[in-house]
DNA sequence: CACTCGAATGTTAGCGCTCACAATCTCGGC
DNA sequence: GCCGAGATTGTGAGCGCTAACATTCGAGTG
């Protein structure tokens, strides 16, 4: 009893479940429900009557009762390392997007300095994806992924799992190479902190670079991202070598405060040194001077992070170019060296 | 068949359920569930042994299942409107950290410039979470949030709905006393959009305090909060009337785009004109000038959000306070007019 | 020492959906 | 006008859990 055949139209808890709308239509659940899956073989007319009892009575499928029968959420984790983040931030909301349209949730699981699959809540998302990884994150989730499928956002693709980037190698050649077609020889790298792959395929790049056009590189001076450390090394007259003519800086952030820094020291950029950011912060246009940065696109980034997963998720073939290419942008923070 | 007491341990899918639990431990399967609530009627020793044979196969509750039986997911939803600022992707985060340590997921949902709750999959929520929100936003959201539980996070507290917020009018009001005390008379307000409800009140702040001290204020410019308008004024010689000695920005990067546009046209800040702005971006200190600005905790508004919400939800006394103070830094972008 | 009562545990029935299978219907071909 | 292959619909069970009620157990009471 209580089953479907009576009298009742909505249950006291005002839910509507498909049984009301069978009921109303005059067919079975199964029906309903193949109908709200699209199911191929159901004759139109009865499609139709279906449609019309569930707009009728404002039905709407339980996500949760599909996910216990089907045990897929239709939910995705996204783990975002660092969030405060410019580029982590921009590719989670991308992603978030993303996922939208394809029909999918989002849980959004931060990290701090460990990461807790059993808080993530593991068992309910069909898929891990995570941001900006730094090396000691990926190894503590290897570890313990099980079983969920995963999706690496990252500086350098991996053999062993899904991953999309934007070619941060590329994107550091530009930088140098522009720093070098302007004539500059004594091109100092401030990096990012060593754990994190951006900063190491960057700082790689440069040095490759560098060794490539006959010039020594120096060795990185290796940050953590903040301003804050950028103005600390412009700041200290110990900190770059005085023959040091431009600086390639591994974020916009460092790049700030390194001009700061300067600026207090009456360095001036680009007059007395050049510097190149990374990233293109939509501010770092009217940072003054004006930063020379190199794009990347996160909004594209994210977007492609879902879709791979996605389609990995459903059997689909993987959309090929997992690189995102980043771009130049030339502004006023680098010119020509000094005679 | 099939049932609890067959002699199967692990079904082929390799989920564990109580029901394994149970058997494994010689109970019955509620006396499991009791067990995984914390129920008081549970003698020791069984408690104990039940405890083992979770360990044992490691069993882990299944939220879906839950969720299906008490139609409560635990999981709130959090709506942020323009993601990609900073201030509500950090209050997000504190959000997101909060939710989790309280026992909660979060379900990410950003919104362009609608809300589309269906999509949002508002039944697999206990509560919803808006952060930032415009007034167009609420509106389509009082419209439709169907019996969720419901939070705002936003600049004036509301009376009929649950809220908190930063305190904007005192905010701005530091802002402006600030100006006021170096001795500036003639202050400008580059406010955010209209349909902002932060951009409103720190507005009538600014209009208020003003007034209050016989001063005519100025009718105030609408930006959009981009550095991009704030260079727009500040490059275009028209926009700012000559006599104007200070500028009270209504967000950090409208003052940044706004002293890069001063700078082009050769007007010093804070020689020529003082700039204030509001949030204290991390990066707000090492723009040229150091922007003085007013500092508004994020993370603080985020765990109050949720603390607040969670209280609500659970049924406890709501913590008093539901206003964040905002500070102000004084740096370099303010100083007395020019005699 | 039967008797009551609360503590501790078990039993049954869903939550709202899908899956696997069974049942019925429809229609072309002979 | 009958048969079989699809097309279309229905039936029962179960996903893993909790809620409500039923039962058992042990100790205190008159």
């Amino acid at each position: 009893m209580s089953g479907a055949g009576t009298g009742r139209t909505r249950r006291p808890g005002g839910k509507v479940s498909i049984y009301d709308v069978a009921e109303r239509a005059g067919v079975s659940h199964q029906t309903v429900s193949r109908v709200i899956n699209g199911h191929p073989n159901i004759r139109e007319a009865t499609r139709e009557r279906v449609e019309r009892a569930m707009a009728e009575i404002d039905y709407h499928p339980s996500g949760i009762a599909r996910a216990l029968a089907t045990s897929r959420t239709r939910r995705i984790g996204v783990i975002v390392d660092s969030p405060v983040q410019y580029g982590p931030s921009s590719t989670f909301r991308a992603i978030e997007e993303a996922a939208v349209d394809a029909g999918y949730g989002v849980n959004a699981l931060s990290v701090g300095d460990d990461v807790d699959l059993d808080r993530a809540r593991v068992q309910e998302i069909d898929a891990l994806c995570v941001i900006a990884p730094r090396y000691s994150t990926l190894s503590t989730l290897r570890a313990r992924t099980s079983g969920v499928p995963l999706l690496l956002v990252k500086a350098d693709p991996e053999h062993d799992v899904l991953s999309v980037a934007v070619d941060q190698y590329a994107g550091a050649v530009h930088a140098v190479d522009h720093l070098l077609e302007l004539g500059h020889r004594r091109i100092l790298h401030l990096g990012g902190p060593r754990d994190w792959a951006d900063a190491r395929v960057r700082a790689r790049a440069y040095s490759e670079r560098l060794a490539a056009e006959g010039l020594d590189p120096y060795p990185p001076l290796l940050g953590d991202w903040t301003s804050d450390y950028g103005y600390r090394v412009g700041s200290d007259p110990a900190a770059i070598p005085d023959e040091v003519t431009a600086v390639f800086a591994a974020n916009d952030q460092m790049a700030l405060g390194l001009v700061h820094g300067f600026h207090r020291r009456g360095i001036r950029v680009p007059d007395d040194v050049s510097v190149v950011g990374f990233d293109d912060l939509p501010d770092a246009r009217h940072f003054l001077p004006p930063l020379t940065t190199v794009r990347q696109d996160f909004h594209a980034l994210g977007t492609l992070a879902l879709t791979t997963l996605i389609d990995a998720l459903e059997g689909r073939a993987p959309v090929e170019g997992r690189m995102i290419e980043p771009e130049l942008v030339v502004r006023a923070s680098t010119a020509a060296p000094r005679g």
